[in-house]
DNA sequence: GCTGGCACTCTGCTGCGGTGAGTGCCAGAC
DNA sequence: GTCTGGCACTCACCGCAGCAGAGTGCCAGC
């Protein structure tokens, strides 16, 4: 175990390396910080946990910096969150309240996030999954071509092409979409499916092939819209990274660009609670070199979809994760609101 | 005037420092290109292109780069656009035809456009400026509160939230519905506003204020919504940009996160017709030393919108122009066929 | 008007010693 | 035992000189 000097000095290390993106030596640290001991001393200390892994030497004779394990290190155990303060709150509020619609909503958030930690915010558009339909709505294009739109109460809008293999009259459409608003408006998505499944068989039979044709629409917009959309903003700030940055941001940017690995990289975040994810603690290979932090935000108490910034290993942890857990809050709040 | 053999010198120059990205001599010219001349002969030449400015030294005794204006020359004199393949355009065309909504089609293209220039794609969301009105409808959320949404024939949905200044009943509703769907579907955007102004009238006393209203947030979208939208891609290409990169970067990635400065710069582009702005040619400073290609496409004859690359002003030009016509013309059919 | 030749100018590379921050280790003090 | 001061050592970084090579401008001759 190490003793409590020890960790203070990790602390120190990390903090210093922070700020100033070099090596930090014994000296240095005793000079900036009273520890109360001298640079032999620390040496001595810096030795250990050297041997333990938590830092290490880019060369002999250079001053040490954090791994991957001594981040891990200071966010568990020597670091608590960093609240953000009352003005900072007030604008993150007053920013975010402006917003028109659910696009302006994520926008404004991306936008926010990455001003306030100078790094890259990566925000997922509000899951279908656990919201509720607020509205099913049917459109005929043409004699056998409907629109079908489907409405959130997070007030995402789906809408999908329907083929339809027969005619399909206005009445019975109009009866289709009562109907259809009767059973699933106000429910959980996830419930939709049994509770639409015996529809077909109380129209008459030219029109069955038509409704079933819809209710499969419909189903396949849950499922593929339960695969999230997202946003991202502030990639300037990988300019920020170091002097190391050309090597590192270009398999960053192209992280960045799939998707797929931002979907799978916030999904494996915990569903409560702020995640952080260290270096090689990441999956992606093209992300070893950076820290995310994410975490769950809602409209309600539970969390309908996460937000997160990327940025490199060296961040500020106890700033940027006050600024991701509040900037969570309030858009939950406005949400909530809409 | 520039004698023919100046001309295709300088030609040269702009094809092997493309190539190369390092200044080219007159030696490694004439050994590359066939001009049937010495060496030295090319130096006077360069030392006229020089004077005139289309080609500079990054110091003295080293070779010439073009200048911005040797680029503009080269482009509108010296080279044409190079069309694509057969098997290019089947691919490009293959690509697109998988898309299943309005956001699939602008995702594939961004894609599509950065892999084959590799460079960064921007592609503005179809305008609904110039595009139809396909439906319009109403949702009652609450007594007084109703969705707006516009449906538009490029397959894009817009809604907003209406508060009405009185409740308003089903039968009103369903009227209001009925009668703004058969003024505006079909016409043109800029046409509505003088279609439904005389609408309120026709309606009782208590309703008049709520269809006011409607109609107010109706216009209001179509005015909003006239700013647009765009998707960029492939920004992990500006790694590609040449030993400079770490300074050039960061303002490019700030510029290309601003979608005003992008909207402006697409706008400014010619209505018709490919347009290439080079280095300084782009207003906005941060993209002083890129080159922009775009062009408009649309679903039928007309225009809707704009696409186009961002790269190195030391790009391949006539590439880079074959690509982003034979995308645009693609996205045109499809859109055209949805 | 083109060419070959020639002197000149730079950049980029390499090798060299000096400097300084930082380390590890050790003997002695508390 | 634990901390401390001292000391020798290591190694990245910096500035400098020298060299090679690519490229140029100019000029005389064809």
């Amino acid at each position: 175990m190490l003793s409590e000097r020890r960790l203070e000095v990790l602390r120190a290390i990390v903090q210093d390396y922070v700020g100033t993106e070099e090596p930090v030596g014994s000296k240095a640290l005793t000079e900036r910080h009273h520890l109360g001991v001298s640079p032999a001393t620390v040496r001595n200390d810096m030795a250990a946990l050297e041997e333990e892994g938590f830092i290490a030497q880019p060369h002999t004779s250079a001053g040490r910096i954090p791994t991957d394990k001594g981040y891990r290190l200071f966010v568990d155990k020597l670091t608590s969150v960093k609240p953000m303060t009352a003005p900072e709150r007030r604008a993150i509020q007053n920013f975010l309240e402006g917003a028109v619609d659910l696009d302006d909503v994520v926008g404004r958030t991306v936008r926010l996030l990455a001003q306030l930690t100078r790094q890259v915010a990566v925000v997922q558009y509000p899951s279908l999954t656990r919201s509720t339909v607020r509205h099913v709505e049917l459109l005929s294009l043409a004699p056998a071509r409907l629109m079908l739109v489907v409405i959130t109460d997070t007030g995402r809008v789906e809408q999908r092409h329907v083929d339809c293999p027969a005619p399909f009259g206005e009445s019975a459409l109009a009866d289709l979409r009562a109907r259809l608003n009767s059973r699933v408006a106000g429910r959980r998505f996830s419930d939709v499916p049994q509770l639409v499944q015996d529809l077909p068989e109380s129209f008459e039979a030219d029109d069955r092939g038509t409704v079933a044709t819809v209710l499969a629409t419909l189903l396949e917009t849950l499922v593929e819209e339960t695969e999230e959309r997202l946003m991202i903003g502030g990639t300037a700030n990988l300019t920020r990274f170091g002097h190391d940055f050309p090597l590192v941001i270009r398999p960053v940017l192209e992280a960045l660009e799939e998707q797929v690995v931002l979907l799978k990289l916030l999904g494996e975040a915990k569903d409560s609670g702020m995640t952080v994810r260290i270096g090689h603690e990441n999956a992606h290979e093209g992300l070893n070199s950076t820290s995310v932090v994410s975490v769950g935000y809602g409209s309600g108490g539970e969390a309908v979809a996460k937000l997160g910034v990327v940025g490199p290993t060296r961040m500020d942890y106890p700033g940027t994760m006050g600024a991701v857990r509040a900037v969570a809050r309030y858009v939950g709040q406005i949400l909530a609101e809409s």
